[in-house]
DNA sequence: CGCACAACTGTTATAATGTTTCGAAAATGC
DNA sequence: GCATTTTCGAAACATTATAACAGTTGTGCG
């Protein structure tokens, strides 16, 4: 994410926090910089030494300030990486996907009506009543493919 | 599952096993056994001490036997439990979906040609080639809604 | 302001999950 | 039998996440 993104990205989360009555406090607002700064999901461990600027801060300084990005749709968690990724529209509550690139690490976030709908349709017919859909689908970005494909 | 599924489970793993040229160890029913024996997902943590009848085993034992389990698609691992489940057709490679109750901690498992062809489709717009996709969803099953709704 | 309360943060310890490494044992193929 | 490959045992270690408790900061109200 570049600077000007970052900033907006913040820019949205303060207002958005301001919005919903929640404190979007300085250690908050450093750990969300952090994640979107990354150009990859980062671990809640690489977050970890660049809190403090002396000594290293400890874990639930940082799994405190995920949950609250998480819970406010700020952040997303990837369950199969055990990492974090900033949110590319965070202003409305969502159900996405996530297309990670086994080689490079990227990843790329969709936000696809026909997959949410053919899994809420599936979930339906056995009278399941979904509430946190996973998607995360393992592979090899375009690029990557591309880049395997010419050598 | 009940004892005489698992016997067929058990069974048309030998089978599956012996045809592709794999070995079938005494430890590797024996985990797979523990897996499909329960009514849930289970950790590799509790399935180690049920390897050993005197002290219990290294971690690596149960991991390495999983690992096998999963390459032979016997097993799944449901990476938003960090636990593994049997599979329920593992005659064949398959892309599946599971749905979590989050209330009982049954798990469904899915074969769903929607949902994979949607993802195939969003993906293949991309550019991105899947190899192993994750879909997980948390939420309540029949039983559990309705067992609520009668309170 | 000054106090009461709630929310946030720091710190230590611990739990849960997963891997590396090295060596012994067992099965396999000849 | 014997070399080779595969599997298994065991110890140590690495990574990810949480529990518990004390201190600090911010907020609202009289
Ligand atoms: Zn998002
Ligand atoms: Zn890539
Ligand atoms: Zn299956
Ligand atoms: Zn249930």
């Amino acid at each position: 994410m570049d600077e000007e993104t970052l900033q907006t990205a913040l820019d949205t989360a303060e207002a958005l926090c301001a919005q919903r009555g929640v404190r979007f406090t300085a250690q908050r607002r450093r750990v969300l910089e952090l994640v979107c700064r990354a150009e990859r999901p980062v671990g809640a461990y690489e977050i970890l030494p660049q809190l403090h600027t002396g000594a290293t801060a400890a874990p639930p300084t940082v799994y405190r300030a995920l949950d609250f990005l998480l819970e406010q749709g700020l952040v997303h968690k990837l369950e199969t990486l055990h990492a974090f990724i900033g949110c590319t529209h965070p202003e409305h509550p969502h159900a996405s996907q996530f297309l990670i690139c086994a080689d490079c690490g990227r990843v790329k976030e969709l936000e696809n009506e026909a997959i949410a709908g053919s899994l809420r349709s599936a979930a339906q017919e056995t009278g399941f009543h979904p509430k946190r859909p996973v998607i995360e689908v393992l592979g090899t970005c375009a690029q990557c493919t591309h880049k395997a494909e010419s050598v």
